[in-house]
DNA sequence: TACATTCTACGAAGACCCTCGTTGACATCC
DNA sequence: GGATGTCAACGAGGGTCTTCGTAGAATGTA
């Protein structure tokens, strides 16, 4: 039975390694050519496979290009955001029960933060609070 | 060249997609045969894929197993807490470009939380800074 | 004994992932 | 023109991941 691998590959916003890696490059510096990608990953990644893995990843409608010269310019299509939501969630479910607080004290546990981290990441649970409250 | 793939398989604590849904189960429960892991998964994962999955991820000593009856139990050797700050760092890096904050905020974008849920998480925040000042 | 059930074990099939070699187009420089 | 460099495109090779078919051991039951 070959069947369809029971959670599907197709499901949204999931990356592969390496397409991870691309991608989170398009995400920092916006856009990039072939050429510009393979320079923030390293000499270790051959300069077509980053080609190949740019085609794959238009192929799936998470990035798109245009001409620039006799380059392609590549952007992303798919959000950070959207990307990350998806992971987060995924990462929450399998590894922390479902538990956004066991999430985050993993998260706070694992680095140091500096006051104004802190005080920022505060805020944003306030502002999430609030607009808990609006309704 | 066949080049040992860059960023090496042999990173710690890092399963693939099968073998994490059978650790999620495993940390959930606290140990589990075979038949019960599936059992949790769903008929739509054969016993023997299972059991395949549990035999590589002893191989890799992500858990072990006693014998009980006839059957085998396993039980995780890794800490969900361990997967689950490396997969967070690796999420955080490559799609949050390294910002704790900008996880948080779509951390709690994604989803509604209660006033006691936020107050939990504040308290978290306000132990990583206690533990900030003590030094 | 014969049969069914429940389990481990092994290995191979097929999908997927990543890599790179090669080709051909185009441009520049000598 | 010929050499060199940069680029996209294609396809194949080899590794990894996941699945399952099959076999065989152990147990129970008619």
């Amino acid at each position: 039975m070959p069947s369809e691998s029971a959670e599907s590959r197709r499901e949204p916003n999931r990356f592969t390694h390496r397409e991870l890696d691309i991608m989170s490059v398009l995400w920092r510096q916006g856009s990039g050519t072939v050429a510009e990608v393979r320079d923030v990953l390293g000499e270790d990644v051959g300069y077509t496979t980053v080609l190949k893995m740019l085609q794959i990843l238009e192929a799936k409608n998470a990035v798109r290009h245009e001409k620039e010269g006799r380059a392609h310019r590549y952007y992303p299509l798919v959000e950070s955001a959207d990307a990350g939501g998806n992971a987060l969630k995924r990462v929450m479910n399998k590894i922390f029960h479902g538990s956004a607080e066991l999430l985050l004290a993993t998260l706070v546990g694992n680095r140091e933060f500096s006051d104004e981290e802190i005080a920022r990441m505060r805020s944003i649970l306030d502002r999430a609070q609030d607009r808990e409250e609006e309704r």
